[in-house]
DNA sequence: TCCGGGTATCTTGATATCAAGATAAATCGC
DNA sequence: GCGATTTATCTTGATATCAAGATACCCGGA
């Protein structure tokens, strides 16, 4: 009887009529990664970052040496709008961590690029925060890890099916 | 070999050090649920309200006659903070969806009631959301969905002894 | 050449959230 | 009783996000 068993009890209550078995599943779904996203945040903190800034540096950094991505192809990996994109660059511009340089062959294009520092920031804290979703998701034994891929998989490539077709 | 496996093939060529594995987990995780959150929002703007006034709502509903809890009350089964709650209690009242009241006996507290017209948009409301989310969890077979639901509380109950031990 | 349409990025305005602290009222210890 | 502490809620200021549209540039066709 954890506290999503307590939210379904209150409904059968209130709203027999109510088939809420998805409710548990999708809610504990919710609520797991709710607190995942929060304990990442804290190691992203320890390195001046948040989990908004580390998807663009890491972004950057697995995408290989040179470390530069145009704000378009940063876009087209990270699920966000391109206002909210241009606010993070901004911010990471000005701690220094990426440089914008324009294109001389297409002046509507930019490179967005590591610094020296943004890779040195970024290689630590990737490795700290691999240790950190390492010690998250040993609260499953490795059989249940084991278990769970698949299903996740799935459900993953349902929802890619639903989107583009 | 799915958008998930291709960041983990990035990492693998640039950082072959680090044990990717958890991230994979989580990484679905979060997608799955980024996407489960985008499309159940799609409904609550059928009613005119986004995943946060139906969190309230829904909870005010679901605790029963006469759907009335105070900001403390709301506040501990919501993960949010006590800012956050009372914007979301004041946006509710200006569309006429709950009322405040000031308990005679302890001035410092407050009830917030669903009005007529917050009962019925919520009960509509949570009508098509339960439909939105067995049309969701539809994405997984039976079987799947089966599979799943113990390995969620498996990890729904390592992190609740973790947050509170 | 020049215009229309498309592309890449940024700007604007509105919201939602949080952390920290303010306010007001109740209760506790003496 | 009366000051100090605790409790319940709200306020403030900063940030992040999105939707919609603006800006600047490129390219292809007449």
């Amino acid at each position: 009887m954890d506290a999503v068993d307590e939210i379904l009890a209150q409904w059968n209550r209130e709203r027999p009529d109510l088939d809420v078995g998805p409710m548990g599943l999708i809610g504990r779904l919710g609520r797991i990664v709710h607190f995942l996203t929060r304990e990442m945040d804290k190691t992203f903190a320890e390195y001046g970052l948040t989990g908004a800034s580390f998807d663009v540096l890491a972004t950057l950094r697995r995408s290989g040496a040179p470390y530069s991505l145009s704000p378009g192809d940063l876009l087209s990996t990270m699920m966000i709008t391109s206002g909210t994109l241009t606010n993070r660059i901004d911010q990471l511009e000005k701690a220094r961590l990426v440089t914008r340089s324009h294109n001389p062959d297409d002046r509507r294009s930019v490179s967005v690029l590591l610094t020296p520092r943004g890779l040195a920031t970024i290689e630590a804290a990737v490795t700290a925060h691999v240790a950190t979703q390492k010690r998250l998701i040993a609260l499953l034994s490795p059989d249940e890890q084991a278990a769970l891929d698949p299903l996740l998989r799935s459900f993953l490539a349902g929802i890619a099916a639903r989107a583009s077709g």
